[in-house]
DNA sequence: TGCGGGGAAGATAACGTTGTCAAGGAGGGA
DNA sequence: TCCCTCCTTGACAACGTTATCTTCCCCGCA
């Protein structure tokens, strides 16, 4: 900048005036000064600027994430981006794996880059460490999980509402006795999902099933495994409800591998790429991340604005896609 | 950092001292300013620091992509990310959209926040409004395809050898009439991996047929249109060569609604999810983003320092997956 | 007792920028 | 012609931190 003034024959506030578009430059001088930033191929530390400017905002926020390279994560940060972009913002994001520490870890970093705001998918179960942040000024969204002992905006799917309608659509075609199939009950969505598949059953006036209650999966393989234990149980489901991407995955990979893909129904929670190309291809309960990843923007935007309202629980709606798998009647119990 | 100090009774620069560990400082200061840290919950601002700092590193990289959403790129991200970690580097992501408009942008916000490297999936032709920024100290690596003008380290998957690959196998098969899916040939990859066919067509001592290269393929509906046109041909093939991702998609849905998924050989370049469940499963040649993550990482962090070297321009392997689709054999021609 | 050496601590300047304010010049009205 | 006003311009301090240098104190040795 100092070079940039001396190759102009200005003074270093007149540069200043200049990169800032503020009024009250001379032409002569204004075309001066371009023509040396041009030359210099000058560009201006947005991070020096920003400590000079008062209550200075670094155009930046920080998003944590399960994983960036998943579908669902990386949706999200696809939708973040877009919104910030349109307001010159930057986006700093990363993984965290559900392991709180690493959660931590990264919202510190954020922290001391001194970003204006954080979106948060959370893994810990105790926010309390982020009160003094949020008070300092740092605007705060938590995603699709709520925030555990601190008061800060959250966005999230309808994870009840769309669990009621997953077991309704197979209490529809018939099914009475209908399978559950969740990741770890203290996964908050997990546990809603259980929530809105008891609903649904006890609704019905169908006496709940715990043999038919499978918890604590966490990946396609123990999935497939709950399956197959499943289907040899005296009473086996006519229909399976997994309520989670990979568990899904697992389901179909053991139907199929039973060969009862065409016998026993199958809704998934999540929708799964690709989806539509399987035989027969999966109805699932879809979550619609671009929203989501959009109202969480939107609302991190209007605080870092300075909106001090009360806190807003927003919850997007999901869609029920059926594909075939989910509208396969029960058939008569195999021998 | 002022209050602080004043809160442990100490000076500025004994502060400094203890949040950088520097040697030198009583063990009774030093518990009282960390004491006045926690109370105050402190944290230095990262951005001054570096400002100060002779020679100053923000800790910091910017990452372009084509789309953070996409799996390709997102799985590049994640790699990149992992690296970036373990040097307590953050990572700003963006999504250009093949948009060379976007990608400078999006460099030019990288700049001002001045990052210490920069990785690019190149959207653009002509990389030289770079060399400004290689020259002040920016490491950059540009991913998936080489730079344009310019000298800089490249990371790219082996698209000549991995095409010349899946054409061979389906050679192995019997197929003679195979025919290629490729996007817009001024895209790079899609250039090469047409040029791995045509060599390995040629070298099996087969006449190349136009009417079976089909390229200029942007999503997966002109991918099946062009399918459906192949298999109306007078003498069609009886195998496909997708050479991306979407085309891939497009043309098993294309087969499969011609009914043919089970007599046409299909290979794609670039796994897709779910490949394995689909009937049949869909044989590709697979790309390894991690390890294109990890490299490119790699050579960055090693020019960050302070390596000046001759660019190097590495080749990830990629990897065959017979899963079926490429494995049917040519049927007699039908009608 | 005096002097030199070494280590701990702080004062001060500087990083690249912007906020504040004062100086200077042009222009217009009395 | 003189004075007041307005506009352009630049000098200077300050943002939160670290590099450099100085000060001061304690200890050991002659």
């Amino acid at each position: 900048m100092l070079d940039v003034a001396a190759l102009a024959g200005v003074g270093l506030k007149t540069v200043s005036r200049v990169v800032n578009a503020e009024s009250g430059v001379s032409p002569t001088l204004e075309a001066k000064v371009r023509r040396a930033i041009e030359q210099l191929n000058y560009r201006r530390d947005a991070n020096a600027s920003m400590l000079r400017r008062l209550g200075g905002r670094t155009q930046t926020i920080g998003l944590v994430l399960e994983d960036v390279s998943n579908p669902f994560s990386s949706a999200l940060h696809r939708a973040i981006e877009d919104s910030a972009r349109a307001r010159h913002v930057l986006v700093f994001a990363g993984s965290c794996d559900e392991d709180p520490h690493r959660e931590r870890e990264l919202i510190g970093s954020f922290r001391d880059r001194r970003v204006d705001g954080i979106i948060v998918v959370p893994a810990s179960r105790d926010h309390t460490f982020l009160y003094q942040e949020q008070r300092a000024g740092t605007a705060l969204v938590f995603v699709d999980r709520p925030a555990a002992h601190l008061d800060a905006d959250g966005v999230a799917s309808d994870n009840v509402g769309g669990s009621v309608a997953a077991v309704e659509h197979l209490l529809a075609h018939g099914h009475r006795r209908i399978a559950f199939l969740g990741d770890l009950p203290s996964i908050w969505t997990a546990d809603e999902r259980l929530r809105g598949y008891t609903q649904a059953i006890e609704r019905a006036g169908i006496e709940p099933d715990g043999a038919l209650i499978r918890t604590g999966l966490r990946d396609s393989e123990t999935a497939g495994r709950a399956v197959h234990e499943l289907l040899a149980l005296p009473d086996p489901p006519t229909a399976l409800f997994t309520s989670q991407n990979l568990l899904t995955i697992g389901g179909i990979r053991a139907l199929r591998s039973a060969g009862l893909q065409r016998r026993i129904a199958l809704i998934g929670f999540d929708d799964i790429g690709l989806g539509d190309i399987v035989e027969p291809a999966i109805s699932v309960v879809a979550q619609d991340p671009q929203a989501i990843g959009r109202a969480a923007a939107e609302f991190l935007f209007r605080r870092m604005d300075g909106d001090t309202s009360e806190s807003v629980h927003h919850v997007v709606p999901v869609r029920l896609i059926a594909r075939g798998s989910g509208e396969i009647k029960p058939t008569e119990r195999s021998s």
